[in-house]
DNA sequence: CTTAATCCCTATAGTGTCTAGAGGTTCAAG
DNA sequence: CTTGAACCTCTAGACACTATAGGGATTAAG
């Protein structure tokens, strides 16, 4: 009913120092350990640890998983926290979607020029150097593998 | 016409040490320096950085964005080398819409039947921890911020 | 022309999120 | 009871910054 932690980076999918990681910067809770010192999870464990996976995954930052997971733990507030840093990130997703597509138009358009032989004049810095930029902040700096 | 780097920060969002930084790693030219050896930029300079700027916040690795800057530098280089260097950026500009794409579905997912009343039925927690998701790979590791 | 405030310089060290390695210990299969 | 895979801690490295220290340059006011 309890396994180790490389059962549990097998099951879940996540690398075996990132889970230890993961406990020491306080996203996992300490799992009990065997005599020998090592570390036993159940699967109570892995679903926290799941959670986290999966929040990382759609690119939730540490502090935001740190948030969502406080969230979980005392089930009786609100969920308009939860339900803001999820929809700051769609907001996120959605630019960047917007800046990609440019991209992608330009990016083709340069392949069309070589195409034809031609020397491509390259405009990609045009492409995303517009001055309407608003200056927030940078963001998923840190989203993991 | 011309300004110092703090110009340069405050007119593209970019930090100080940030910008030193980006020319320390060879993606901005080192530009002329005054008598004291203050660095002073022109326009060019400006729309190079900007252009980095964005492309960082659209996660290219550095080495992405220095392949891109080498498009733009030498225009004359033979199209089979540019060719290349424009269809990986492309492939990879594809890969990254195609995520965002699916993350945008999830989140809109999670946001719609969140009915907003307590984290016990909050679907963006239940969501996460839903581990019936398949491991893929984690990407968009280095997403700017 | 002096002075003060503000900016700039280099160099070094620290951050976050992992990932990899060394060197040693524990566990489970046989 | 032996052996080999898996575990432990600790340290260091990668990436892309970010901050600090200690000092010099530039600019606006007086």
């Amino acid at each position: 009913m309890d396994f180790s932690i490389g059962e549990l980076a097998r099951r879940t999918g996540v690398k075996v120092p990132t889970i230890r990681y993961y406990e020491q910067i306080g996203l996992l809770l300490p799992p009990p350990r065997t005599e020998g010192q090592q570390r036993r999870y159940d699967k109570k464990g892995m679903a926290r640890l799941a959670f986290i996976r999966h929040a990382r995954e759609l690119g939730f930052d540490i502090e935001a998983i740190r948030a969502l997971l406080s969230l979980q733990d005392n089930p009786n507030q609100s969920c308009s926290v939860a339900d803001q840093i999820a929809s700051a990130r769609l907001d996120e997703v959605e630019a960047r979607i917007a800046r990609l597509s440019s991209l992608r138009t330009e990016l083709q358009r340069m392949l069309a020029e070589c195409a034809c032989g031609r020397v491509a004049e390259c405009r990609v810095i045009e492409t995303l150097a517009d001055n309407s930029h608003q200056h927030g902040q940078l963001d998923e700096k840190h989203a993991g593998s």
